[in-house]
DNA sequence: CGTTATTTTAAACGCTTGTTTAAACTGCTT
DNA sequence: AAGCAGTTTAAACAAGCGTTTAAAATAACG
């Protein structure tokens, strides 16, 4: 395994478990048993190394997404829930990329959007773009009477509640076993929260009478 | 104006904006234009400012909250869009008691869940666990037929939205009014988060046959 | 006024952070 | 075998962090 490649898994795990604040530069390099000096060697400072870490998951995962999502923009009439699980499969199939590929690729978003100032938001939405529009046009077929302006309102609540539910799965999967005696996995939660966020975007359109 | 309350005004103010991680005493101890022992002084730690900033608004917040939600329990037939909004004016009532108080409590409340490990859920569980009693109770009377573990999943997912939103309002409120120039407050997210959530909440029970 | 008690202050402490330096080592080609 | 590009290494750097100290300033009270 090259001195880059360890660099990443290490990087990855610890990123998704405690934050890229929360991370330092000497924790990755002890983990992956590396030089310190190594990290600015092969990736030039620690924000290009996160940008290199989101990298190696969204380089596999938005072209799967994307086909799924145009997939599902061809059926007849597709259902909100229809659109939801067309990111199953996608993100269920970095488990194969990485042991735990899912639940830390899931956690990372989570991260990068309360972390660091935004930045990642910022990155993700300009190099990666084709996804969210993809996700836009299956969600117009589903739903067409959402207005553009509800639609980004629950779009991003949706984000809210995936990324949020992501970056705690490991402690809501440890509640879950301890109050209910339930094994779940990153899967499970991902099938829990569809049949929420499938509901919450497809609400009724409230009236507001006014903006105050 | 004491030092106590210069200081926790400044806090306050930048934990929000950049985090309890991201935002150092030096910071906060120029803005409020004290000497930067005073924290350790007044406070002890750094820690325990933290829990001063929150237990300020949870003092003011949670007797409100806890008597609406009571009320709500107290009605015939109560919907789900009738629990969530009785949040609405004990939220808003944190404005008179302090410039932007409502949004700063929200967004303090988004940091405190991903921030900081975690501690900050801790001290809110169990400190004030009679607004989360309460909040259980509403939405049981609201939908009997939601199972418990049902309802655990689904407070999470509602906790994630609203948290994330919340965290990141100031940035929506900014794109809603380049995109669709309308000039939105606080108050207008919280009312357009409330049919997202209790779609959400009151979305009918999905089958599950297995569990992996 | 004089004497406590409280608060404020400047300075330093020890530690961690990301980054840089220059020397040592590696494997490959001529 | 010599030279060279690529890589690794130990050490140091400057800067920022939360916290502590002890002296100075202020307030409170008999």
């Amino acid at each position: 395994m090259s001195t880059k490649n360890k660099i990443l898994d290490a990087a990855e795990n610890l990123f998704a478990d405690k934050g890229f604040n929360g991370t330092s530069l000497r924790e990755i390099t002890s983990q992956a048993e590396v030089n310190l000096a190594a990290v600015n060697y092969h990736f030039g400072s620690k924000k290009e190394l996160i940008k290199a870490v989101m990298s190696r998951y969204m380089n596999e995962l938005s072209p799967r997404l994307e086909i799924a999502l145009t997939q599902v923009c061809e059926t007849q009439a597709p259902s909100l829930i229809d659109v939801f699980s067309a990111f199953i499969d996608p993100l269920l199939s970095l488990n194969d990329f990485k042991n735990n590929g899912t639940s830390n690729f899931l956690q990372l978003l989570g991260r990068g959007y309360t972390d660091s100032q935004g930045f990642l938001r910022w990155f993700l939405t300009t190099q990666y773009p084709g996804v969210i529009d993809n996700f836009v046009l299956a969600v117009q077929k589903a739903y067409p009477e959402l207005g553009a302006e509800e639609m980004f309102w629950r779009l991003h609540f949706t984000m809210g509640t995936v990324v949020f539910t992501m970056s705690s799965s490991d402690a809501l999967i440890d509640i879950a076993k301890s109050d209910f005696e339930r094994d779940l996995q990153i899967s499970d939660v991902i099938r829990h929260v569809i049949p929420y966020v499938a509901a919450g975007v497809g609400a009724p359109m409230p009236n507001f009478t006014s903006n105050s």
